[in-house]
DNA sequence: GACCAAATGAACCATCTGGTACATTTCAAT
DNA sequence: ATTGAAATGTACCAGATGGTTCATTTGGTC
């Protein structure tokens, strides 16, 4: 069957190997989000990510199509990811001061442990966003966040702890901001400033700052 | 000189034209700038850029030696747009409060306004900022900065206005974040909250609510 | 144990893309 | 007018890269 004879392999034309389709899955999936994070949808090389796998370029196309449709998946299995994550949180038990403040620390933390989701992000943002259109999944995690400040910001409201006429967008908004800003531009900030956001203090430090400015936002 | 003759060109075979290099150099960049923004360091294609260019591919490795150098040229030209801007802001002779909310609305504003600065410098993270060595004008270009949030900030406190402990990159990392996160993830915010950051209305209400985050930060 | 669809391997290809070779023209100094 | 260096046009290429073709194997089902 090969074309040429001038293979430099032993004898042997066939292979043996036992069928995993699941977790070949999985492994082109881990293999491609190293890739994506690395270097972007285009950066990132279908060479490459076979190479990190522990089978074939081939396999890549039999699951996933092709680029995109591999980075898609990559895209969303991340951001389910983080649902998981966010569902640990029991808030409604808490003060709203305390509740606030364990968000914002969650989101921060969140963000900082998980440079690959910002990365991500990032890189989705500089495509549009288009990879991100039709996933009922992401909205629903998205929807879920909003409602949970909803709760907390009008218990507070409604304890004059909380000024009124913010939305819950906002809070969330601010609160993602000062989260995604040290991680996804952590490179040019030490281009620039000459400062670490990555070290454990500078991390720490900035951390309070962040909560303390998400309180004193809503503080009356 | 063809070593082709089914040309399907009128027989000439030369050509006239003007001299021009620093015209026929901005006139690359330009383009350049465009196609860099817009797909990135990768995805930007040079044949692309020749072709919104006045003149042709040849030009572009004549002047810029390859795509990195040309893509070094174009963020350093950006960031030299910046601190012109900057320079026009005079703060000193204003009260603390209101130096810092001017200084906070114009960095919102300069965001907002200038959404390819904003994806360039993502652009440049995603690259782990390695364009963004070796160039004095950056540094300097930020130490001032730092320097006019400092100014501010000392006065504020002396007046007892805004409470210590707080250092002036603090103050800046914040603002940046908050008018930043707005432009850089336009896209996403889009996608998963059905709501359009660049609209006129909602973009004017972020604004406020930027400026009054970073004074209630500050406040004691 | 025959059979078939799912799963996998190995080589191959068409095209895109950054970069270059070479000839030619402009412009300023002499 | 001559000349040489800077500037420009045209065609071309080598390698990288996304994707495919074709054959083969596995595992379950009857």
């Amino acid at each position: 069957m090969d074309k040429t004879e001038i293979s430099t392999r032993p004898e042997r034309k066939t292979q043996s190997w036992t069928q995993d389709p699941e977790g070949v899955r999985r492994n082109i999936l881990e293999a491609a989000r190293i890739e994506f994070v690395e270097h972007g949808l285009r950066g990132a090389r279908v060479d490459e990510i076979a190479a990190k796998t522990a089978t074939s370029k081939r396999m890549i196309y039999y699951y996933f199509g092709d680029k995109e449709g591999l980075y898609r998946a990559v895209l969303e299995a991340m951001y389910e990811r983080i649902r998981s994550f966010e569902r640990g949180l029991d808030l409604s038990a808490l003060p709203p001061r305390e509740a606030m403040a364990k968000l914002a620390g969650f989101t921060f933390d969140y963000h900082a442990e998980n440079p690959d989701f910002v990365r991500m992000v990032m890189i989705e943002n500089i495509h549009h966003a288009r990879h991100l259109s039709s996933s009922a999944k992401i909205a629903e995690l998205n929807l879920s966040i909003i409602g949970v400040i909803r709760d907390i910001y009008e218990r507070g409201v409604a304890q004059r702890l909380f000024r009124p006429g913010l939305s819950p967008l906002d809070i969330h908004l601010t609160t993602s901001a000062l989260s995604f800003y040290n991680v996804s531009n952590r490179a040019t900030i030490r281009q620039v400033f000459d400062h670490d956001m990555g070290a454990p203090e500078v991390l720490a430090r900035r951390r309070q700052t962040v909560v303390e400015t998400i309180l004193a936002m809503l503080r009356r």
